[in-house]
DNA sequence: CATGAATGAGACTTCATTCAT
DNA sequence: TATGAATGAAGTCTCATTCAT
């Protein structure tokens, strides 16, 4: 029994990983499910076994890793790092996910947080979550005179993550793969950037 | 006989402008090239008589547009301006773009600059001269000592022109209509920020 | 008056040879109307000024080159001529029409006599005109005790033509032309092949 | 398990014959997928979950019906018959395939061995196979010293396989059914009238 | 759990023909 | 006569989803 649900479990997440390879490579429109079914190995109906439909996959897939990220921003906001180095965490904590797993990063940015007719409309809430987040750290720096309140937190949010992912987007769709001293010098220059900006 | 000739032009343009109208309120894919026809009361086969294709009328309306603002650009850069001023021109001239015509900049940004996977990457080389031209003006701006070095150009252009599409694209979705107070404002968040991070 | 009729004439006759042209080189399915205007060097709505229908244009050629054949064998059967002869001189017409005006009979072969679904239905009767009248010179030879009985004079009608008909779209498929000599030899093997079996 | 295979094959059968009923019924470019789907009992999709195209629909049945037909050939030639009764067997394989299915004879000759710039252009190399096969029987009579040499093995065969696709076609489009006597007579005909004028 | 055959709605594109000028 | 813009019907193919086994 407790075989047969790992089995189960491991289908289920075999699929998952599938859909990440396929969804990056094709896309998430022009693939098919069949696409999907033949990556992991099963058979077509399988899918729908575990899905209800091919959104679903996606849907998941979006939410798992955004809400990690969401407790990544929480953790730092919550933490006792400068504003600044709250930021530097949080763009870290992107640049190392893509680093991590770019297959997944470009799904969830490509056909999520950018497709802004689809999916990213689905999930445009659970998107401003995070913004909101950012908005938040900036707004306690601002009352703690740390930042300059010209700038609205919810602009400010907006610009930071605006730069993080254009960046991201930028790798996504290069030619030639980052190398990682790039990835750390962006969150460097990220964080110079808009926190410099915003900064007293 | 010129009247005719006129005629032909305002066909294609009500094409056009029907397009525009049905892509913001449909989005490309959902949209069927007879919703376009019905839009601009014209025949279907009409549509096929001016554009060889429905992706022909995107990247059309996507030329048309880029190809003004890239000439805008290139204005702001052969300016006496200082490069602050240069990008706030151009901040200016894209947020005025917005104002003139939502509609327009709506389907430019969701179903082209950020679609990328579909027309995004068609037109990914074109997008990029933006980028390019602003990481000039950066580029000049740190030659002549009034940005500082510590920021490569192609990041300042990244960054800079993320945090302007991003705010677009909050506009674009918000429930409610952005009143010009807010857009005038944002031209100035945006060059306070980006620019206050770049200079020395 | 004079001349402008005539240049009217001259209009449809280069209309009609401009098709001859375009359905020999893509078929007469494959190519538009369109194609045919601008092969002749005319305006799209002109060619409905000549003609009817785009089948009309294919009705008009056939019939032209099929009457002119319907004539030539109706010569050949009035002639003195034995009626291996008679033969000769039909399958000589045929295959000198070949020689005069490849694309013009390629495309009477493959458009109409050979296209049994539709123009080939379309004018079976006329073409089966043809069949009768070799029947018929067949018909009196053997009551003339010249042809054996034995083989019917309409199957004998249908082997000729076949024969003739087989071997000219050989030619037109073939990559590389016929020389003279081989259209000459052709007209020797058929009626050698053919009326050394029907001969007593 | 056996049965659900079988399940499968049959529905593909199903398909094709159905296909040989509505290309005879209505021809090939008249008729819509969804006719064949109609008349198998299928559903439209299942059409294209076994074959890819209309056009593969029609090539499977060429090719299906085009190979049993070679063979056929070959088995004539590598009999011990004389060239005459060689011919006569060809001869009476084919007339008797469409005693046997008249309907997929009709669609075979009218959609593809006379569709000249269509499906007759696609297998022009198969189809020729047929020819010199019946070439290479005449080229061995005639080192045999049976058949005469002044015509060419070539030619020859062009006539032979004429004559008997004429004969089809003209079957083929009467309006009365060919009763068996005449098909048996046929076979006779064609040996009589073409071998006759092969043989010294 | 697992399979993959079966379903059928949906949309793009083509192009012959018409007609106003 | 001559033009070519305008019309709109028609058909192929795709693919997400269902379901019987």
């Amino acid at each position: 029994m407790a075989r047969a649900e790992t089995a189960a479990i491991d289908k289920r997440r075999l699929i998952l990983d599938a859909a990440v390879r396929v969804f990056a490579r094709q896309g998430f429109h022009t693939c098919r499910v069949s696409d999907i079914a033949d990556e992991a190995g099963v058979a077509y109906g399988l899918v729908y076994h575990y899905f209800s439909s091919k959104d679903e996959i996606l849907d998941t897939l979006f939410l798992e890793r955004w809400n990690v990220m969401l407790a990544a921003i929480a953790e730092a906001d919550a933490s006792q790092l400068q504003a600044r180095d709250k930021l530097r965490a949080i763009a870290g904590f992107i640049i190392d996910s893509y680093r991590h797993d770019p297959e997944l990063m470009k799904v969830i940015i490509v056909e999520v947080t950018r497709a802004a007719n689809t999916f990213g409309r689905t999930h445009l809430a659970t998107i401003r979550d995070a913004y909101a987040q950012i908005a938040g750290i900036v707004a306690r720096a601002q009352a703690e005179g740390v930042f300059r309140t010209e700038i609205t937190p919810e602009f400010a949010a907006l610009a930071f993550y605006g730069a993080v992912e254009q960046v991201l987007t930028g790798w996504i769709f290069d030619s030639v793969p980052v190398d990682d001293e790039e990835l750390e010098r962006s969150k460097t220059l990220i964080v110079e950037t808009i926190c410099r900006g915003l900064e007293l």
